[in-house]
DNA sequence: GACCAGGCACATC
DNA sequence: GATGTGCATGGT
């Protein structure tokens, strides 16, 4: 099939999965523990998160109530290894706060509102911002909403699709959600495959001599 | 030892 | 409204 028809986005997204295959994303036994991962991996390596995780599951903490009930001292304790411990640890009895006390104990019960009522409770919990919550609608709730971080703004620039890093969260997502099919596993794969190729090239090599998208642009 | 990583809230101008 | 700063660990 010819490339003439599609857009950028859908071209890139064509050539990164070819490249890099599914990366069945989220990394993540159920929809809470997303949840805590996406608080955990705000601007840290995801190896951090990996271990800090790891602690929450093995003291038995990686529920909704276990944290609720826990001292924000014995959180910020096991969660050290992913960084900025004191105000994650904050973070987590923030979402669940607002789990136990707006959800009835379940992210899951959020399901029942419209997508972008989601998003504003969501950000409306101190710590969660918007690449925050569009990732819990995303990869937890599978509601297709786009999620943007610095990798993505990066891939747009570089390929010149946006002329400036400092756009907009919003702006940027309309990119994506006006040039795409409004598809939960088309949104689930595409962010992650920026993250891989961005962590693969972009970032080691700036000059991405041996990135696929240069067979792009 | 410097630099970076799947942000966010808050202070200050 | 834009810009600057604190938060902190672990890998390269």
């Amino acid at each position: 099939m010819s490339n003439q028809q599609l857009n950028p986005y859908e071209i890139i997204f064509d050539i990164l999965y070819n490249t890099f295959g599914p990366q069945n994303w989220w990394p993540a036994d159920t929809p809470f523990e997303v949840a805590v991962g996406a608080i955990l991996t705000q601007n840290t390596n995801w190896n951090n998160v990996k271990k800090a995780i790891h602690n929450l599951k093995a003291s038995r903490m990686l529920s909704p109530r276990s944290i609720h009930n826990a001292h924000e001292k014995e959180i910020a304790n096991l969660i050290k290894p992913s960084g900025y411990f004191n105000i994650k640890a904050k973070r987590l009895k923030n979402l669940t706060n607002f789990i136990v006390n707006e959800c009835n104990g379940s992210l899951m019960n959020l399901l029942k509102l419209d997508k972008l009522e989601i998003r504003r409770r969501l950000l409306s919990i101190s710590g969660i911002g918007k690449e925050t919550a569009d990732s819990i609608i995303l990869y937890a709730l599978q509601k297709p909403i786009f999620v943007i971080d610095a990798y993505t703004k990066r891939l747009l620039f570089r390929h010149k699709l946006i002329n400036s890093l400092d756009i907009d969260y919003d702006e940027c997502q309309m990119l994506f959600h006006s040039n795409l099919k409004n598809d939960v596993i088309l949104f689930n794969e595409y962010h992650a495959l920026i993250v891989k190729v961005g962590k693969e090239y972009c970032k080691k090599n700036p000059f991405c001599t041996e990135c696929p998208l240069n067979t792009y642009s």
